[in-house]
Order: structure tokens, then C-alpha cells, then sequence
DNA sequence: TTTAATCCGAGCGTTTTGCTAGGGTAATTG
DNA sequence: CAATTACCCTAGCAAAACGCTCGGATTAAA
């Protein structure tokens, strides 16, 4: 997977829409100015967004943009995913030689092993989650121990 | 943070080291075959891991690398982190005006606090966690010996 | 000494970032 | 009905990052 600064400024925005889209839609000229970011890419980033229903615009005055569904049904991976396009995890499957390149094989496997547990971790925490552990910040009831426990990682615990 | 191509070519090797640095040093030669990357590209990453004291070069002949620390002691984070620079959290901190722009320092904190929680998840995986777990997760509930069948030569290697 | 390997740095083409510019389209409002 | 607001779309562009080539220099085993 990938996560850079453009997944930020997607996550922000979106944290922006759940917190602020309670009474009408929010523009992305208020996103712009809140989060420091040009509206043009605002808005590019808005297009794959939009394009994986995660928002839902209006247009005319008055518009703005919605979430696409209930802020406890977008994950953090759906937001990522979306602008920055989930990269290839297994990159050289056309092989079936499993001679001496069987490390490779090896390799690449325990990745996608770990990209795969980055995934469903990330798909475990909603724009929800983070909106409400900003208010009370009562952590370790999810996100951190449901997804060890889903991945069988709670090897620390006793 | 960033997690990127990048950041993946360094845990791959990581994992090479981890797998075939048993018995005597790996050449980036090898990696660079095994992996498909460029040696020289190979030399950038690991003079970061180096740095970063986890990974330890042998020079000369028969030379190679050696994992710095047991692969054990060596978590994702820390190699991302190595690679990868763990870019700003927070960006625009100089500001303790809670006037109109407490939004953005409302989406920054929320997002600050699930960079937090990424950066704990890969704390909490080492090399270790993803070499054993990598053929104990599927196979748990079955017997097992698919697995030694899959890993093959790095199992009795020792 | 020869050779195999780590080290080191300068540079280069390509891709991605994040932005600017310009125009178009739908819907609200006076 | 305009006219304004704001979404929508495309093109392009500078800076950065990516991944690599090349050329060397050190170190140490054979």
C-alpha cells in the first residue's frame, strides 16, 4: 500500500466533512482554508473520492460536499485506497520457475502478508472512530487491541 | 508517515537478511537478484538502514550484510522509519489561536492521532512476527506441514 | 596482488506531488 | 429570468521523490 501526504489531506478533508457537515454541506472553499490546501487539488482529490461514492456533492449556491455514507461506514483504507490508489503487492506473479528465485516468492509473500494486515487494520478504524476518540480519548477498547486480536499479533500479551 | 515502493523494498530485504543471514553474510548481489532491484539502489536503502544500525556491513570478500539486532528486535516501524523519514505529523504547530482555525487543529490532532496508532501497529510486528506468523496463520488450524512444505529451506537452515 | 564486496557521491530520466489557470455546468437566489 | 455560487473538468508545470547508471574508493579474503 502506499500513504503519503495526499492521503493526508484526503483524511483531513474528510475528518472536515464528518465534523462540520452536521448542518448542510461544507465547501471546499472552507476545506481550503481550514486545512491550509489549494482548492484546485481539493478538488482533484474530491474527483476520486467522489468517483468511489465516499462523498456527494451539490452544486449551486449553497452546495457543497456530504459524506457519501454515514461517517462510521467509511474506514480509513476506503479514503486511502481511494486517492492513492492501492498499490501492486505482488509485482512479478508471472513466474512459475520455483528454483532459485523461491526467495523472492518468499519475500514478496510475507509483504503481502503484511500489507494485508496494514489493510484490515486501517479498515478497522472509521472517520467515526477517530471523531470520537478526539472527544474522549478512551483508546485501547478498539483499534488497537480488536485489530491484534483479529490478527493474531497480541503476541505481547500476557 | 509514508509508506511507500520504497519502504517496501527495504522490509523485503530486511526479510532476505532475516531469512538467509543464518549462515554468513548476504551480498546486496544477491538481494539485488533475489529482489529484482538495482544494486546501487540497494546500496542507497541499506546505507539508511545502516545508519540506523540495522543492518551491519561486512566488507571484502565473503562480505555481505548481517541483521543488525535479532529479527526480533526489529520492527517494521523501525525500518520504515529508517528508509522512509517519517515525514511531519504536525505541521503548522506555531499557532495557539483557537479562533476560527480550531477546525484544522481539530483534523490535524485527529489525524496525528491515527498516524500515533499506525506507528504503534508496525511497532508491534517484527521481522520475526512476520517470518513465523507468515506460515503459521494459514495453516494453524490445519496441520502445518503445508507450511514447512512452502518455507522449505530458511525452516531447517539453523 | 588480485578479487570480491562494502562504501560513497554525482548525476539523470521518469513519475508523482501539489499547484495554477481556464473554462464549463448545475442549482440557488434576487 | 438573469446572476451568482459552487461543483466539475482538462491541461500544464515546477518541485520533489523514485529508481537507476556510472565511476570511483576502501576493506579484506584468496
Amino acid at each position: 500500500m502506499r500513504l503519503s501526504t495526499k492521503g493526508r489531506y484526503a483524511v483531513t478533508a474528510m475528518l472536515d466533512l464528518a465534523l462540520n457537515g452536521v448542518d448542510g454541506p461544507v465547501t471546499l472553499a472552507d476545506i481550503s482554508e481550514n486545512q491550509g490546501i489549494s482548492l484546485s487539488y481539493l478538488e482533484q482529490l474530491f474527483a476520486s473520492l467522489r468517483s468511489k461514492s465516499l462523498v456527494r456533492g451539490v452544486r449551486g449556491p449553497g452546495g457543497g460536499y456530504y459524506l457519501g455514507r454515514a461517517s462510521d461506514e467509511i474506514s480509513i483504507a476506503d479514503i486511502i485506497c481511494a486517492v492513492d490508489e492501492w498499490v501492486e503487492f505482488t509485482r512479478c506473479n508471472p513466474k512459475a520457475t520455483v528454483t532459485l528465485d523461491s526467495q523472492r516468492d518468499m519475500t514478496h509473500s510475507l509483504w503481502d502478508d503484511l500489507s494485508q494486515q496494514i489493510f484490515v487494520f486501517l479498515s478497522d478504524i472509521t472517520l467515526a472512530d477517530l471523531v470520537e476518540r478526539g472527544h474522549a480519548r478512551e483508546t485501547a477498547r478498539r483499534g488497537g487491541d480488536v485489530a491484534a486480536d483479529l490478527l493474531g499479533l497480541n503476541h505481547r500479551a500476557a
